[in-house]
DNA sequence: AGGTGTGAAAGGGTTCACAGCG
DNA sequence: CGCTGTGAACCCTTTCACACCT
């Protein structure tokens, strides 16, 4: 298929035909009128606007389940992203391959920011060192923080942070779930949780490419 | 504290007052004039709206390093989760203690649905083994599913999915990122990846009570 | 014709500003 | 007097509709 229509685009990703083309005109005229968009040239332009064309080395601190589960997790290459280091504090993981590379000891950390030129760090520790992790992260050049661990992080201006909470995710699924057990009884629910929605988005929400309501 | 005034919840949470107050009315008059909202009824009365005060069993399949580190991340139970059971296709697995709790066998599954009165699944298997988890998973009873796998589910009607795709939030700080490096060169950025965003929101950000849809 | 790009209209959500209550 | 609750103004996003290009 080498060229697709904003219909049939608008159709697969369930939006309008009119929101995709308004949004595809904010980063250039790359459609052809009477044909569509080229494909491969559209993926290519989306993609270097989204930055997904550049190499960006991340480190991932604190090698638990979660931090293992990341460094196994297969769409990171595929998006640009390529894992420069795993960084745990326990020295018994020190030298332990986890996905094909061996763990690193916290002491490591600002030689390795800085000789990967990382600028974007993933902290998967507990609660309790996240903080610590994440002072360090920045006074060694992080301006990026990708946050698991269940708290909130305080940095400076000029660093941004994003904080993952699985439990909200989960929170959202039953909030509507408590919504379909008293469906027959809308009328008595207060405004919030009796408005229909339509298809809320997720994490990736801002990507409703296939949402089911 | 006893109470807080709205003012102080938004600074708090980095909205206008205005807004705090207006979405806080849609679950009904919880504040008192010229004192502000008394702390604990109003905890009690957000929580109840989002149905953390009822307890929720999920189960939990595919206990691999992302189904651990689910299993042991603690902010489940305090927000009105269980975990039923951990469910995992590997035989090898079916009785192993992960977070204090015996892994079961695939074979199971039906059964533990439904004598724990399971709505909401959470997928953490590999990609090739979600949807046929999804189908019986749904099969079983269940309403609402969160899927850590890279896949597109498809579901029947009046069951809900959310996908967690862990690389999307790596992608959001890449692009800022991006727009960091090359913030001098602002004005001949295309006007997407130059405009300037009001602080955007984490996958919590989209959890305000009131979806922005 | 066929489909993009976009001005204009419509729709929603946010903010203002103040009446009203404790 | 202080702060909530909310109508109205405002602003931003989405949708419509069509001029314009291929």
């Amino acid at each position: 298929m080498p060229t697709v229509s904003s219909e049939e685009l608008a159709a697969a990703a369930g939006v309008n035909s009119a929101k995709l083309r308004k949004d595809f005109s904010y980063l250039g005229s790359y459609g052809t009128r009477g044909v569509g968009y080229d494909v491969e040239y559209l993926v290519y332009q989306i993609s270097r606007e989204l930055g997904l064309t550049q190499d960006w080395p991340v480190v991932i601190v604190g090698i638990g389940n979660l931090g293992a589960a990341l460094a196994n997790y297969g769409g990171f290459a595929s998006r640009g992203f390529r894992v420069a280091a795993l960084i745990d504090a326990d020295p018994q993981m020190a030298g332990k391959p986890v996905a094909g590379m061996p763990v690193q000891h916290t002491d490591e950390l600002e030689r390795i920011i800085q000789d990967n030129g990382v600028s974007i760090g993933v902290i998967a520790t507990p609660a309790g060192a996240a903080q610590q992790v994440c002072d360090r992260l920045v006074a060694a050049g992080v301006t990026s923080i990708l946050n698991f661990a269940p708290t909130v992080l305080t940095v400076p201006d000029g660093v941004d942070v994003r904080k993952v909470d699985l439990s909200i995710e989960l929170q959202i699924l039953a909030f509507h779930e408590q919504r379909k057990a008293g469906e027959e009884a809308a009328d008595t629910m207060p405004a919030v949780a009796a408005r229909k929605q339509p298809a809320d988005k997720g994490p990736d929400g801002d990507v409703p490419a296939v949402m089911p309501a």
